[in-house]
DNA sequence: ACACTACTGTTATAAATTAAACAGCGTAAA
DNA sequence: TTTACGCTGTTTAATTTATAACAGTAGTGT
């Protein structure tokens, strides 16, 4: 099994790096429904799209199939474990355990990854101090020294819009890399703190539109 | 107060999109706040993207400021309806009333807009016939009819991956127009429909990936 | 009135993303 | 064997999206 090296992934495509995701998802059912190879149009009509995308993603990541008999799926799991997963795990805190921050964590702790929330905050008292979700909850307040007890590296925003502007500053000065945002309220961050703002109303307002 | 009339907005990128939502929910909060007038730098500042880009926005719906006081909030406000909403409101129902359904719901409930959640579907016998989040639970085997009933026209799946797949035929049929699909599983729907595939996990790790 | 400033609306350019075209090669059938 | 087929990997073109450049004009202060 000789492999090239291809040229190194400094910089992929943000769409290609989405898709990534949704491949390697995809191809963990596979894998666990016992099947070892898969086409790239196969792939490509699980999510949509067409063969070509699926191939050309492969391509400028630097994956080779050895066979013609389609990719080999547990090697190309692997290899894009490579380039979307740090080598380390990284740590995860969730921040306002409501009801959407309970329904995410539910649903990592269903997958295995090297992602993990290893901790969440809240103001209320009857969440604070105890496990929630199967992780421990800690007071807003007390955000800085937790996340460096817990080396925190990505923060999950899903408190109410109104409190969450006075998270920012806390949340720089741990030393947090990441930020995934569902608050409604856009949040002036450092620019070297990735920020994805994602709010629910939009998507489903753009599939109202789009559906018309 | 003249208004000529620009080219109808025949087709609108998807981002551009998005973005008018954004904007309008911003907007919304400034008028709450008492503010009439707003320069399209401020727009651009609070959603992290530059006044170029705002105005471009504004230019492709065909929106014209009548002064140089920046643009009028309420205005542009209704403008934006004009192009996103639909002249009815529209009935939206939500598959899977877990804790997700319940955020989403919740929040909902809280913005005025013209999309409603009517209706939600399970199959636990604990929320079945049931207000739930304040709106009525139906067995998901009545679907179609419950559809009929409400006038279904867009539909949130936000239940157990697994579970998705054999929603696909009674959503069809019931004659919806649009789905958000928060499962991990890509569904094959037919091409009249559309879908908006949305998967938190692919979220997150976009921002682990990125933010490295 | 006059020049000056600051903002908008539009056009032009560049960058990112997607789709198409095509060459190479292993496999399988005749 | 050899011919045809189908799938991959790469290059090229087209489309979409974002950035930059610029012209026009209401307001402001002198």
């Amino acid at each position: 099994m000789k492999k090239i090296v291809k040229s190194p992934p400094k910089s992929l495509p943000e769409r290609t790096i989405e898709r990534l995701s949704e491949y390697r998802r995809m191809l963990l059912e596979c894998l666990a429904s016992g099947r070892t190879h898969i086409y790239s149009h196969e792939l490509a009509s699980m999510h949509g799209i067409t063969a070509v995308q699926v191939r050309r993603d492969l391509m400028l990541i630097g994956f080779t199939s050895d066979t013609k008999k389609g990719y080999d799926v547990g090697t190309l799991i692997s290899f894009i474990g490579e380039i979307l997963d740090s080598p380390k795990p990284l740590n995860v805190a969730i921040i306002g355990m409501g009801n959407l921050a309970q329904a995410v964590t539910h649903y990592f702790n269903g997958k295995r990854s090297k992602l993990r929330i290893v901790a969440s905050f809240d103001i209320d008292g009857r969440k604070v101090g105890r496990n929630v979700a199967g992780i421990p909850c800690y007071h807003a307040d007390d955000f800085v020294e937790r996340a460096a007890e817990h080396n925190i590296r990505l923060v999950i925003l899903t408190l109410p819009s109104g409190a969450a502007a006075q998270m920012v500053e806390p949340i720089t000065r741990a030393g947090v890399r990441g930020v995934l945002n569902f608050t409604s309220t856009p949040l002036n961050f450092p620019l070297d703190i990735y920020v994805e703002d994602y709010d629910i109303i939009t998507l489903l307002e753009k599939v109202a539109y789009f559906s018309k």
